[in-house]
DNA sequence: CACTTTGTTGCACATTTGAGCATCGCGACC
DNA sequence: GGTCGCGATGCTCAAATGTGCAACAAAGTG
């Protein structure tokens, strides 16, 4: 290969010809053609400077938009972990204050409801709760989509005084697309598996999940592990529980159930008081919308991926690029 | 034109899928038809984003070579002044001192003898003198071209011990054309117009100038105005006449033929007292080379430029930059 | 509510470009 | 001096790309 002219040494005529080319063809917009002409060379040496030119990097091609980086990471996203899509969000600040954390839930959930639109999803759309999912229902507008069911995918009464707005939620859901929904009436987790296993089969709990099976999408965010999540203020979560957790090595959960960073789930004797969609009927949906939005998410996002519960991942920039260096 | 995404701005799905577009079509190399498979779209889309993100510059096609530069000037200098060619050789230092002109007139040399060999001229071919001129006939290659007839284009005969050396000039050129040569033995410029008329109309010097009229070739250097030109080593220019093309704004000098910024005859009294093709011959020439090597060039060149008898300039970087900014 | 206006889409068709291949010239090496 | 590569060249043919146009849709406008 030659090597690019070095100052000092006479320019070989060739590559004087290869960046006259260069020129021509690339700032000028001339036809191949039309340079040989000027140049006096056939067009087929022309093509072959030019290709030249691009094999020695003599001319540079760089997507210089701004926002060339979140797609970027998007394309890197879906082919490293085979999703359906992704989307990454630009987030001005970046830092992790609550106003920073809540400009970024805000935007990836706007995010997030504009690509579920364009998505389109028919039939059956089990929806889950948290305050990113209730700012992504928010920003749903009349008609995104003509579903049939929206059903809630995990519990949700709340213990404390703070609450889930788990309705609100599947509501909106339900009356921007039309469609009749169903709550899942049940605490998200409980004290033992016997009551959660007497809960999923009462028919108030049970046909709510059966009809969460069916379906054949899934919106969740994932939630943070530790004494912010919002299990702990909803009053699911103990000191006791908590520590389990933290020893078990969780990361943050997906419908209530938490992760640890291999993506397996965590703590089983906690996931047996869960009630809800188990993860291995996540997996099989034809689409599931993963958000994970704000600092330190970047962890269970890894997780989530890599128990293969989501298609398409909706996250911020900082989330994207760390589950990306960390893969 | 919609603009370019600010950040805290919701990106527009359009400018998503041009990015899109534009990584899979620059970075992956794929066709448009590719292109619109993946993203679900036709081909013809793809080929509307590609043009709007080479309208708003999303994408930037840029020469990176070093030597982009050059051939830059190159095309600046033929489009502006109307030449058939132009060479532009970059110096490695740039400086003014004596080895820096050394470098630069061997590097200039070197360049216009290879560009001379390929444009082959035939028939009969003047030359001028100089130590530019020197170093381009010492690199002239036995049988660059095939010439018919070398002719001296104007007087050299030396005054002084600073010899010319205008035959060793002549002389290589015949012997790597395997031209006949014809000299010019006359001083560059004499003390009267009357003398200069005389050795004019004498055979020995006039059936030279005949021929040079005749050649459909000239190749010059081009001369600094000064105490360091060399003229005044030769002996051919004394002080008073120092001081008058001085006063007459001379920049330099074309076969002896002192030319002020402007491009013309800076001292028509000095001029009528040299010996030498006038440059209204030189002017119809169809192919005239000029050399321009070293700091200070710049205005000779360019006043050589304005006065059209060049066809095709060979400079260094410098002094070609310095003639389009001036001009 | 009809109507223009403006912009978007896909298409047929012409142009432009790339790929594979035969040929040619030139130097190296018997 | 023959001849064997080897790279450069130009060609044919197929693929890729750009262009003008008509159909259509959305958004004003009287």
């Amino acid at each position: 290969m030659p090597s690019p002219a070095r100052p000092g040494e006479p320019l070989a005529g060739e590559t004087r010809l290869m960046l006259r080319a260069a020129q021509l063809y690339y700032r000028l917009n001339l036809t191949q053609d039309q340079v040989g002409e000027r140049l006096g060379v056939s067009r087929f040496k022309v093509g072959r400077l030019l290709d030249r030119a691009l094999r020695e990097s003599a001319v540079r091609i760089e997507i210089v938009h701004p926002a060339a980086r979140l797609v970027e990471l998007e394309d890197a996203l879906a082919s490293r972990f085979g999703l359906r899509g992704a989307v990454v969000v630009d987030v001005p600040a970046t830092g992790s204050s609550p106003e920073d954390e809540l400009l970024a839930r805000e935007r990836v959930a706007e995010a997030g409801a504009a690509h579920l639109a364009s998505l389109r999803p028919a039939g059956a759309i089990g929806v889950s709760w948290g305050r990113t999912m209730l700012e992504l229902a928010a920003h749903l507008r009349p008609g995104w989509t003509a579903a049939t069911e929206i059903v809630q995918l995990n519990g949700a009464t709340s213990r404390s005084a703070y609450p889930t707005r788990a309705h609100e939620i599947v509501e909106r859901f339900g009356a921007t697309s039309g469609a009749a929904i169903r709550l899942m009436p049940a605490p998200a987790i409980v004290g033992s598996p016997e009551l959660r296993d007497a809960l999923e089969d009462d028919p108030s709990v049970g046909e709510t999940l059966a009809a969460a099976r069916e379906a054949g999408t899934a919106v969740f965010s994932m939630g943070l592990m530790g004494p912010e999540s919002v299990h702990v203020a909803s009053g699911y979560l103990g000191e006791a529980d908590l520590a389990a957790l933290a020893d078990a090595g969780a990361v943050g959960d997906v419908l209530g159930r938490f992760l640890a960073r291999d993506g397996r789930i965590a703590l089983p004797s906690l996931d047996r008081r869960t009630i809800g969609l188990p993860l291995e009927n996540l997996r099989v949906k034809a689409l599931t919308v993963g958000l994970a939005a704000g600092a330190g998410r970047g962890s269970i996002a890894l997780a989530a991926l890599r128990a293969g519960c989501i298609t398409v991942l909706v996250a911020d920039e900082t989330t994207a690029a760390w589950v990306l260096d960390h893969a």
